[in-house]
RNA sequence: GGCCAGGUAGCCAAGCAGUAAGGCAACAGUCUGCAAAACUGUUAUACAUGGGUGCAAUUCCCAUCCUGGCCU
């Protein structure tokens, strides 16, 4: 496929920071479509802690990968990359320009610097087995499914070991090098800036709405509907600690303290990892991002 | 007022004669198959104050101040 005139613009930043509207603005200027990269707006029934774009403020622009799984099961990069390849074609088709928007990067990452994975259901009595071993031996595990990857993985981190180990195990054959097939169009990627104290004022003010639009219910709901804590633990930040609050393990309050605290900390995480993208052209408001757009 | 317990870095906390664990936070970073996850590294002239006894005290003794609990 010759695409090479095909044109993707992407929008990163840290949470908070004003990607959606941002990216809503130049959807409606330059006849562009929207594809989400956020690992938690991809579930359905989160919607207000997620920050998910309503309907209303979407003013008409067509939104992907918004709703896409059960928060019962576990989503993957390798499924996000699926469906945005899916979301990109479509796009294509109707002679619009893609506008992938979010603060996953490595899903941003998966999808543009297209990196090549079969899907791994997760396996849970092979992770109930291996849930008890030390990450020392989980490595040696690896060391002798696959050498190849076990080169290349964190050995101190359990978690990655243990979902290397889960893939070998199923897929039967050991992965060794991962492939990279970039997409063959070009991206121009834009970084939302903020200060850090204007970012953690956004955050606060933010916390405060979600919790006024039912943030708690939306939490309650999901449990309702049969979700186990440990799983709404595992959606991180604010839904883990009000998660732990329900359960009367911690107080409100230090449900919010710590909503608050590890919403700042995945700020900073983000930005750790833009920060080595040097393909990023970071902006600080919408006049620069148009400006760069239209040159584009 | 009396008795008891305790005062160790921003917070929690171990040690209790030879100058001090750990955790959290803070800061930096990793990331190519769970990524709002998981992991790594770095940082702090921290032992309430004043005396005393020791070669040596954060550690023992005395006093003072502060905090918590109990009693009157």
């Amino acid at each position: 496929m010759n695409a090479g005139n095909k044109k993707i613009i992407v929008i990163v930043g840290p949470t908070a920071s004003g990607k959606t509207g941002l990216s809503i603005k130049l959807a409606k200027k330059f006849n562009g479509e929207i594809i989400s990269a956020d690992s938690r707006q991809v579930y359905k029934q989160m919607d207000i802690g997620t920050a998910k774009i309503t309907k209303k403020e979407m003013e008409g622009v067509p939104h992907y990968l918004l709703d896409v799984a059960s928060p019962k099961k576990k989503f993957t990069a390798a499924q996000y990359r699926k469906l945005g390849m899916k979301a990109l074609n479509t796009i294509f088709k109707k002679e619009k320009l893609p506008i992938v928007c979010g603060g996953t990067g490595f899903y941003i990452q998966a999808l543009i610097d297209g990196i090549v994975l079969p899907e791994v259901k997760p396996d849970w009595k092979l992770r109930e087995k291996l849930g008890s071993k030390t990450t020392e031996e989980l490595y040696k595990i690896l060391k002798k499914l696959d050498p190849k990857r076990a080169k290349t993985i964190d050995e101190d981190n359990p978690r990655r070991l243990v979902r290397a180990i889960e893939i070998v195990t199923l897929t039967k054959k050991p992965v060794g090098e991962i492939k990279t097939d970039p997409l063959p169009y070009s991206t121009l990627i834009i970084g939302v800036q903020r200060e850090p104290e204007k970012l953690k004022k956004l955050i606060e003010k933010r916390f405060k709405i979600w919790l006024e639009q039912g943030f708690v219910k939306e939490i309650k709901k999901l449990r309702k509907s049969g979700i186990s804590w440990k799983r709404i633990e595992e959606f991180g930040m604010h839904y883990r600690a009000f998660a732990l609050c329900l359960q009367g393990k911690i107080t409100e309050e230090e449900a919010e303290e710590r909503s608050l605290r590890e919403l700042w900390q995945y700020t900073k995480r983000q930005a750790t990892w833009f920060k080595r993208d040097q393909r990023i052209i970071w902006v600080k408001n919408y006049k620069e991002a148009e400006k760069l757009a239209k040159q584009f």
